[in-house]
DNA sequence: GTTGGTTTTGCATACGCATGCAATAACCCA
DNA sequence: TGGGTTATTGCATGCGTATGCAAAACCAAC
């Protein structure tokens, strides 16, 4: 609470402290509390821990002195008896989607509500899981949330070494690792009923990159339901999840699909807004009055007025939430089975999908499952 | 390398071991290693430390026993020996201004590329940076990059627990931390002359927040370089760095200014598209026909075709490498002086603001300086 | 005042690695 | 081959905290 502790004065009383160090003052203990205190070093550390027994006047006076001296409890020394260093890793792998910087943000925010610190890894590109996982042990990391594309076995080795994990939006069968999945084959699925239904027939699907995942799920999710709707199969271009990469896929998407093409999907949201510029400039042509154009994700600029792109939305409070919940579980007891969570996202009818209705929307969560 | 360690075997040599965890292989010390390659436990220490001597032969024999073993030294008890944590805490206050997470990703990048640990700490409401200080204390952080918006005294209070500090995007004359800065007076001042010189002469200004240190910087030398051109002071309103209030402000501008308003500019590029979006929007006037927009930071969004967005943008490439590189300089070297180091913004000519010219851009990194 | 039971407290040690110091081995040149 | 150097290696200890165990203090009831 109080800060500027007076650790000048402090420090002339604490007998042990010498010499001033550079300008810190130099590390304060529990044996320095204690001494001060004039109770043993592990009173200090009962009072420091919340479940321990200590008498509401061994807890009052050191405290008094721990204050006095501006002690701080050493994590590190702690972590290396307990064996838990109530550091979770957080593994994402791209941060220029702009999906992940909100999956963090939350992220970053709820561990720190339930005490705990967030080591990040961004994974530039893809190499350096090797790494991670020296770190993991390294630093004992109580747990790791992972959002990048991890194979089925770096996730195994992760869990071989005591660390718990959950995937974020990617699961593997052959892996007891825990997980919380936005139900992408769903959402693609819902947005494919109907935008079919609104009348449209030729489409053009952008692909993210090929591992990745929730591209596969969306992918599938779309083209499947295209097919048993028996609309023609559309031509599918990849993509590497950016900007300009929707942008470019767009254009060829009207270069193969010639004037017919009718409706552009992204495994994204990015790649949809670069889509969607370029049908507008490039192209030349109206969003969505030639051209429809959808996304995945529900990121924030999708909502700008410029675009105000109709998506699947991922509920990220509630999947950040669950990972959240999901990996603490699992720390706290670690004999407990592997949860796979699956939620559906949401349709978010805007406007860049023409003859979509927002007043359906509502029924969506539960119409077309399956 | 190999998993599956056959911990059994090394741990029942191991003695003091006892009870079997869940399903996680034991620990693997450097004992263990050492047992098993047949040399001592410093012999394994020194083999996995760099400038450490050791035989090729020992090294051999070590690091053979340690891929069979699968062992992983343990960063926790090295810091606790050694003092330093090789982790660095990042501070950034809020992720959904899309500047802040390049500069994450960026720093992320470099540390790791220096061997360093990320510890990110998102400070949602100003509150919380005192729990911060505890955990630079306990996890013996090496250092501190803040990108938030910390007081003096917090920043002295990191400085005093010997913790060296980097301060992004902003500094104090009376703490002696080191920090790199983008020259926002410049950058603002720039945008001011270029603005007026292609005849604007009705401004509006978005500030952001009343306490963000940038932002007063870009108001000052924006405001302060109009009135040494004699254009009348323009109306400013507040905002919050968000899209959604940088919508707000300017429509509240337009309606305090009336039709005469003839550019808008705001204090960061997210409040800058809310800007335009408005008044394309909302106002129903051109971008820029009738009214030239301007933003400072040149996130990815602000490029996007339906943007265009002209602004100083801030170099994060080289802000963040200075960032990085200030600071394992001075955790290598903690008695150097602080350094502040400016880097000035450069003028991204787009599409937001009638008059300007793409021709001139290239002389203004010198031209106009103070 | 005593006894049985419950807290509270201190003692001692472990956690896993790094490192100063001393002992040993390897080596070099005369 | 011997004396002197230098490169290796092992030993012992320390880093700061947590915790099992036993001693001590406390409490209440008899």
């Amino acid at each position: 609470m109080l800060k500027d502790a007076t650790p000048g004065r402090a420090a002339g009383d604490a007998g042990t402290r010498s010499g001033s160090r550079e300008r810190g003052t130099r590390k304060v203990t529990s044996y320095d509390v204690a001494h001060r205190a004039g109770v043993s070093q592990s009173g200090v550390s009962r009072v420091f821990k919340p479940g321990a027994s200590a008498s509401a006047a061994m807890r009052a006076r050191v405290l008094a002195a721990a204050d006095e001296l501006g002690y701080r409890p050493n994590a590190i020394a702690r972590s290396l008896t307990t064996g838990r260093s109530n550091m979770v890793g957080v593994i994402i792998s791209d941060l220029t989607n702009l999906y992940y910087p909100e999956v963090l943000s939350e992220l970053s925010a709820r561990f720190s509500g339930r005490g705990r610190r967030v080591l990040l890894f961004t994974l530039a590109r893809e190499a350096g899981v090797d790494s991670i996982l020296g770190d993991v042990v390294g630093y004992q990391l109580d747990g790791i949330v992972s959002a990048a594309r991890l194979s089925a076995g770096q996730v195994s080795d992760f869990l071989d070494r005591g660390c718990p994990v959950v995937l974020y939006n990617r699961s593997f069968d052959d892996v007891p690792a825990s997980s919380i999945c936005c139900d992408h084959v769903h959402g693609a699925r819902l947005l494919a009923t109907r935008m079919a239904e609104a009348g449209h027939r030729r489409f053009g699907f952008v692909a993210g990159p090929a591992d990745s995942f929730v591209s596969q799920e969306r992918t599938r999710g779309f083209l499947g339901r295209l097919a048993e709707m028996g609309v023609a199969e559309p031509p599918v271009v990849a993509g590497d999840y950016g900007y300009a990469s929707g942008h470019a896929a767009a254009r060829e998407l009207a270069r193969e699909a010639g004037p017919a093409l009718d409706a552009i999907v992204c495994a994204n949201d990015m790649m949809a807004l670069g889509a969607v510029d370029a049908v507008r400039g490039s192209l030349g042509r109206r969003v969505p009055g030639d051209i429809s154009i959808a996304g995945f994700d529900g990121i924030d600029p999708a909502r700008w007025d410029s675009y105000r792109l109709t998506t699947v939305r991922q509920p990220v409070r509630r999947m950040t939430q669950a990972a959240v919940e999901m990996l603490l579980d699992h720390m706290a007891d670690p004999s407990r089975p592997p949860e796979r969570r699956v939620i559906p996202g949401e349709l978010a009818v805007r406007a860049t999908v023409r003859g979509l209705d927002g007043r359906l929307a509502a029924e969506l969560g539960a119409a077309d499952a399956a």
